[in-house]
DNA sequence: TTGAATGAAAG
DNA sequence: CTTTCATTCAA
């Protein structure tokens, strides 16, 4: 390997090989590019010695190959994976979703319905996605330098060395190996063979150099981060945009602090996650964290955890042991409005605990916790929403603040009330120095413990099984919530017959009359407040949109419902609780009706009072608990988003630990990554980023298929598998290419006859039916047609006022035109998807130049739909303009009932499958409530 | 191991 | 423009 001599020279001096990407991955983190203008002399030299290697490189091919081998050896295990992308991301968030509606589908199918949900899927949330990707793809740059995307395609390939997996073999790390020999940073090498910074002399890091100076920039200042932990840092933002990845990275470079974090508050959420995760110290650096100040957001989390069940009880125990004390000061300093509240509250929790704790040891009254736990919920509840408006608002007012950046309306105000609940019980906490960086790592810590504890505990606990069987039931019923059983919780809860405590009661009638009235929002305000909190939960958005601007929160919104709607039943399967829960789920989709309504039964027979609280505690539990996560988790990230930097590129803020926390307090989000905790032992770094990056990921909007499925086509759906995935209006723009698109379509049709060879067959299951013949047709005949199909899907989301994308301009041909790179498959994909069927079931060509306007036009039909095809129609002019101003009284709307009723409607539909539910929608379960109540509106 | 999807990157 | 490869698993 003269060529591997070469190459580290050239690493030791320009930072490893200095292919291309790298620096471009340098130049992509904005960070990285603000320090470029300063090394910009620096680099540019570089640059040209890059070139020159580059030169020499090509011409000898040993180099490359030795890079690789070099790669090989140090990762050969490793194998950095290419950072995903937002499709990609979305497909993972979404698949188990997918599979779960449509169990008979296989990969393929689902993927294929999930390009559909892609390709309906509205822009911003997009955008979430690419952000991610974006995000995830500057921190693995960042880890990862030397990185290359793909292997020269064909010519490493062959490479010998590559022996293992040609795949992960092609992207190398060159700069690593080439490093390796020179620099210390091995030193690392176990921790995170992926990372490959040491950097240990910035002379010769070179490139490195950049990237630390970088992480300084980031950092604010290098000692700040070895040594001083500030909390007070004035720019949040600063500290904020460097995500927890980078973060870990820089740790992980051992160049700013190698040994410190542990302690420090300050310590990068990550770090301090991955030794919590390493179990190493938990107690020790979360504690510290804690002090620090518990974040709303985690206590928020504790609350749904809390809500959950009996796991929640433990770790409420060793809380309110730890810090019990504390809250309750806290509080008392904060509100003694609420204190008083608050206390009994807390008491009831103690009381809880205590009993809790006897009931360990006794295993008996197993009742009592429930009712206790169901009050607890409840007090929680009513102690948010004891909380005076006004407060509520300070507190987002300071949070905002501090977070700074919302001046968005929408997101910010979501995320602030989300935020404003959980400090009501303890929040003050945040201090403004404490910027939510540092508060987050304290609820990731915590939530871990407790997850810890709480599965410990249950394993002990089992003791108790009255408990738990009592939960299944919950669970069953709420998650699978056969329609009836949740209206009926539902309107008991309306009534009030159930209302043990009065305090609940008032509240959720209230909500009831708020739901059904509808203005009731508007209402919201003063006298409510206390009750509203907890519609604020459900719906938190909405309150606030009211009084703001609500266009982006509608969609949050519901968004959110659609979360909750569509995650409780992920999040109960996810969730490994108890067997029996476990197994629960999987019926869910289908199947399980009976046992419920059963349950139901049951529960009513078992003594009313209990029952009925049980029936809330489900219904709290489902849609409270988790929808709360989902949105709050959204809408977190939406306000980083928002407020990190405008949107693309900045993404650090994406990163924070808030999402962490939710996501970890999050029932869904541990359970799919099998992989990562299975890692975090392994102590690599990488199994650290990882982690970090599955909790960024949990972060992520996830959407319930329901969405989807309106917004497709729900007709075809209902078998998943005929349904075509045709369902999908959207047609990418044909205008522009039609020319194109035939040549397309030839090569398409050869490829796939070649190929494939089942043009015409119908593919899978999905079994587009896109014959030749159809996909010739499209390509010649665009047909711009706005898609008749339609469908009138119902949606509630949607809408967006994303206008923007969709100026309106009626020109398809401007087109978003992704054009993009492989048009082909997109080309093959707007044929397929182009046949669309109408609920006649005939097929149409939806030809659309903009699918998205259609789409949006759909949900914002959707939101109405309860008119059904007529006002769509109707609307179909309007709607652009209309639906904006509409969406927020829509969203306003709803309320819990509105939530339960969808989450129910979600799960009828998942249950039956599919569509004739949404379709026909039976009047009795219907939605209508909702609908209804959206066409009053109008 | 392949394939279904999309996107990013590189050649 | 085309090719790779990322995720996910049933075939």
């Amino acid at each position: 390997m003269k060529g591997s001599n070469r190459n580290k020279d050239h690493s030791a001096e320009g930072e490893g090989a200095g292919k291309r990407p790298k620096r471009k991955c340098l130049q992509w983190h904005p960070l990285l590019a603000k320090k470029l203008l300063d090394f910009s002399e620096e680099e540019e030299e570089e640059d040209e010695e890059e070139d020159i290697d580059k030169v020499q490189l090509l011409g000898a091919d040993g180099l490359e190959q030795d890079v690789g081998e070099t790669e090989d050896d140090e990762s050969p295990e490793q194998r950095a994976r290419r950072p995903m992308n937002a499709f990609l991301l979305f497909c993972k968030r979404h698949r188990s979703l997918v599979r779960q509606e449509h169990p008979r589908l296989d990969n393929r199918g689902a993927t294929k319905i999930l390009a559909d949900w892609w390709a309906v899927l509205d822009p911003k949330e997009k955008q979430k996605y690419t952000d991610m990707a974006k995000e995830y793809k500057d921190a693995f740059m960042k880890a990862n330098p030397g990185y290359k995307w793909c292997p020269t395609t064909n010519k490493p390939v062959k490479s010998p060395t590559s022996t293992v997996n040609p795949r992960k073999k092609l992207w190398a790390f060159p700069s690593d190996s080439s490093r390796d020999l020179s620099s210390p940073k091995k030193a690392k090498t176990e921790e995170m063979p992926q990372l490959n910074f040491g950097m240990a002399d910035p002379t010769q890091m070179g490139g490195l150099s950049m990237l630390l100076l970088a992480g300084e920039h980031a950092l604010g200042t290098p000692e700040i981060s070895s040594g001083t932990c500030r909390p007070d840092v004035s720019e949040s933002s600063e500290l904020r945009q460097k995500s927890p990845l980078f973060q870990f990275a820089e740790i992980s470079s051992g160049t700013s602090h190698p040994d410190v974090p542990s302690k420090q508050c300050q310590a990068s959420a990550l770090f301090q996650f991955a030794e919590i995760s390493s179990n190493t110290s938990q107690l020790g650096s979360a504690e510290p964290v804690k002090r620090c100040g518990k974040s709303a957001l985690f206590q928020l989390a504790e609350m749904c955890l809390a809500s959950e069940g009996v796991k929640m009880e433990e770790s409420k125990l060793i809380k309110a042991k730890e810090s019990d004390g504390g809250r309750i000061k806290e509080l008392e300093k904060g509100k003694e409005e609420r204190e008083i509240k608050m206390e009994k509250i807390d008491e009831a929790r103690l009381q809880k605990e205590a009993e809790f704790e006897k009931s360990a040891k006794e295993n008996v009254r197993d009742s009592k916790e429930l009712r206790n736990f169901e009050e607890l919920r409840m007090d929680d509840i009513m102690g948010i929403k004891m909380e005076a408006p006004k407060e509520i608002k300070k507190e987002e007012l300071e949070e905002d603040q501090k977070c700074s950046h919302f001046p968005d309306f929408s997101y910010s105000a979501s995320s602030k009330i989300i935020i404003s609940d959980v400090p009501s019980r303890k929040d003050h906490m945040c201090h403004p120095h404490g910027i939510m960086i540092i508060e987050d790592p304290t609820a990731l810590s915590k939530p871990e413990k407790l997850k810890k504890k709480k599965k410990k505990n249950k394993m002990d606990r089992h003791g108790n099984d009255k408990s738990t069987p009592k939960k299944t039931c919950k669970k069953r019923q709420s998650s699978e919530s056969d329609i009836e059983s949740v209206m009926y919780t539902i309107e008991a809860v309306a009534k009030g017959d159930w209302g043990i405590e009065k305090l609940g009661e008032t509240p959720r009638k209230k909500v009831r009359t708020s739901s059904s009235g509808k203005g009731s929002i508007l209402d919201a305000k003063p006298p409510k407040k206390k009750v509203k909190s907890r519609e604020k939960k459900m719906s938190k958005e909405k309150s606030s949109d009211t009084t703001k601007e609500s266009r982006p929160q509608d969609f949050i919104s519901i968004s959110a419902s659609k979360n909750i709607s569509g995650e409780v039943p992920e999040g109960i399967k996810a969730e490994p609780l108890t067997p029996t829960e476990d197994a629960l789920p999987p019926s869910l989709s289908g199947q399980a009706k009976p046992e419920d309504s059963d349950c139901h039964r049951k529960i009513e027979t078992c003594g009313s009072r209990k029952s009925e609280r049980s029936c809330k505690g489900a219904l709290y539990k489902t849609l409270v608990s988790e929808g709360m996560l989902t949105s709050l988790r959204a809408n977190v990230d939406r306000g980083k988003r928002s407020s990190g930097k405008g949107n693309s590129s900045d993404h650090e803020g994406c990163w924070n630990e808030e999402s962490w926390t939710f996501n970890q307090s999050g029932t869904s989000g541990s359970k799919k990554f099998k992989k990562t905790k299975p890692k975090e032992d392994s102590l690599l770094g990488s199994a650290k980023l990882d982690e970090e990056f599955e909790k960024k990921f949990n972060s992520l909007p996830q959407y319930s298929p329901v969405t989807f499925d309106r917004k497709c086509v729900p007709v075809p759906r209902k078998k998943k598998k005929t349904g075509n995935m045709s369902s999908e209006p959207t047609k990418t723009s044909k205008g522009p290419f039609q020319s194109q698109k035939k040549n397309l379509f030839h090569k398409i049709v050869s490829k796939y006859k070649h190929k494939k060879e089942k043009p015409n067959v119908p593919e899978k299951g999905s079994g587009d039916k896109w014959s030749n013949k159809q996909l010739f047709l499209d390509a010649i005949h665009p047909t711009e047609a706005i898609f008749s199909e339609d469908k009138n899907t119902t949606e509630p989301a949607y809408k967006v006022k994303n206008a923007p994308s969709i100026p309106s301009t009626p020109e398809p041909t401007t087109t978003q035109e992704p054009l993009v790179g492989s048009q082909k498959r997109k080309a093959r994909k707007t044929k397929i998807t182009h046949l669309v069927r109408t609920a006649d079931g005939r097929v149409s060509p939806a030809g659309d130049d903009k699918p998205k306007e259609q789409l949006q036009r759909s949900l914002a039909k959707v939101t109405e739909t309860g008119c059904n095809d007529e006002c769509s129609h109707n609307r179909e002019a309007t709607e652009t303009r209309s639906s904006t101003p509409e969406m927020p009284a829509v969203s306003a709307f709803f309320s819990l009932a509105a939530l339960a009723e969808v989450a129910a409607m979600e799960n009828v539909h998942r249950g039956q499958r599919s569509t004739p539910l949404t379709h026909d929608g039976q009047p009795k379960e219907m939605p209508q409530a909702p609908v209804l109540i959206s066409c009053a509106d109008q």
